[in-house]
DNA sequence: GCAGGCTGCTGCAAAAATTGCAGCGGCTTA
DNA sequence: TAAGCCGCTGCAATTTTTGCAGCAGCCTGC
């Protein structure tokens, strides 16, 4: 693919941080991909990289041109499937960064939906905290974003947010089960397993236990929320989740779950958004279409 | 420049629907031309130009690939500008497209306004009918269009309303200046210049006529705003127009106008917008935010 | 109905560009 | 100080692009 060659190129450098190091990814010699660089800097009569001991880096006015570099490539696999669209053709791919509430059910759930569909459309999935989602979206490496409580910067657009309240989840023979919903210092006095700092769950319950004048004191932490998960069976303690992370088929058995009193703990919000301004791929579009359905019509939309 | 110098190759093709056409206000040969189409083609796999016997027209594939050149081509002279906006230079250029009452007095002071902290900064002004002006934004021919009662397909995307109550206008001497406001029925004894069918007062003009059901009887019709006024002058008739197309300046003397009673024609609403998705220009955003500013100050946002 | 003029397209050779090789000097690290 | 990166350059080989001339196809006007 000759069109665009040039901004491929760029953006292999940009990822590689060496010309050589992009050169061998690319299977072309260092020395045509430098005059490349030094071609199209003479044009634009700016440096796009710093030529640094071990590389090179992005200038400034490379930051600015990167941005734009990548929107083409990414408008041209538009173009692309919607040119094979026309043709009845429904390929396409679609790359998703989200938390890892979605992992156990919602997403396998709706992707393989899709995919029965449209089965020449592909997926990547990557697993990035709220911060790494957007910029996975502001790098072009996400179509879409799926975040808990997300950090929000400029360039992230909302699609579409629904409510999560914090559910304790805990084995069916905890006494905590009694109950429609919990209390925050319901909790307090059962051992419990709880996310680490940075994610969103976490930070809601520190937030609670703030302004409630108490302290969480959990026994165990964990960034992945399987584990978490997997250690409250084992140990039969209690821990939390957000509703669309509760796979309710394959846990039926083994866990349940109490929604937190709302006066405690305030509902999270999930977040689907993408980069603002752009165009989505066809597949990207029409799958977050589907996403909006499907989220909608299982929480609340805020 | 080489960089999209194919993009700029289908683009001009398409605007001249001819390869040996473009091939010469491009100032190289036919054949090279044609061959990089069939390059092109061959990449993509898909017929990009339908071949006529006097010369080539978009394909539907076609049509889908040259919304994302004009992007890409219009991206590029963003980053350019951006980057020259780095060493501190002020430079662009803003293409406009809007309504004739943007002409005698708002545009041209609200342009004189910006060169002047600008003078790098290069306009052009493209008289354009509500539909035309939607148009331009479409294929890139414009970055921002201010259109009167716009026809707003989906692609427009609004930046910025206001009111724009119809008023009367006509000689200080005139009858009809004895009151602040003016009702539809008082009008009607006079004789009168109105605009043609397509104009956006006329089409409020005509609603408020029907719904009041009276006839508008004009003695003159004009597309030409200009010739309205002065023909209202000549002839010492009223005419019809709304506040940003009213001169207060040099008018000063010459004419004066009473708006109409808003029972009768309801105020009609000029919008400022851009091509949706798209991200304009430095200089255009720029100025799009100065015309914002001045807008709001002036009338009343809706 | 048949030139004349336009179109897009192609074979071939010339021209221009891109590429690869080898090697240079600069920098960091061991 | 030596080894190992890095980006960059002169030169030659290679590939790509371009231009010329000429082809067939289509429409228009006489």
């Amino acid at each position: 693919m000759r069109y665009l060659e040039t901004a491929r190129y760029i953006d292999a450098i940009a990822k590689a941080g060496s010309i050589r190091g992009a050169a061998e990814s690319l299977s072309i010699t260092s020395t045509a991909l430098n005059r490349r660089i030094l071609a199209l800097e003479d044009e634009l009569g700016v440096q796009i990289f710093e030529r640094l001991a071990h590389g090179v880096r992005l200038s400034s006015a490379g930051e600015i041109l990167i941005s734009a570099i990548r929107n083409q490539i990414s408008d041209m696999e538009r173009v692309k499937s919607q040119i094979a669209d026309l043709a009845g053709e429904r390929r396409g791919h679609v790359t998703i960064a989200c938390s890892q509430a979605l992992l156990p059910y919602f997403l396998p759930m709706q992707i393989a939906r899709y995919r029965k569909e449209h089965p020449k459309v592909t997926f990547d999935l990557h697993l990035r905290d709220r911060e790494a989602a957007e910029k996975a979206l502001a790098d072009y490496t996400a179509d879409l974003a799926l975040v808990f409580e997300p950090v929000r910067m400029a360039e992230f657009h909302t699609i579409l947010r629904v409510r999560q309240p914090v559910h304790a989840v805990m084995t069916p023979d905890h006494p905590l089960t009694e109950k429609k919903t919990v209390r925050l210092s319901d909790c307090l006095s059962y051992p419990m397993a709880v996310p680490t700092a940075p994610y969103g769950v976490r930070h809601l319950l520190d937030i609670a236990a703030l302004s409630a004048q108490v302290r969480l004191n959990p026994v165990i932490e964990s960034d992945s929320f399987e584990f978490l998960r997997n250690i409250a069976i084992a140990e039969n303690i209690i821990s939390f989740q957000i509703p669309i992370g509760l796979n309710n088929v394959t846990m039926a058995g083994m866990m349940t779950s109490r929604p937190l009193d709302q006066r405690d703990v305030p509902a999270g919000v999930l977040y689907m958004g993408q980069l603002r301004g752009r165009t989505l791929p066809v597949a990207s579009a029409r799958f977050a279409a589907q996403l909006s359905v499907a989220l909608s019509e299982l929480y609340e939309v805020c």
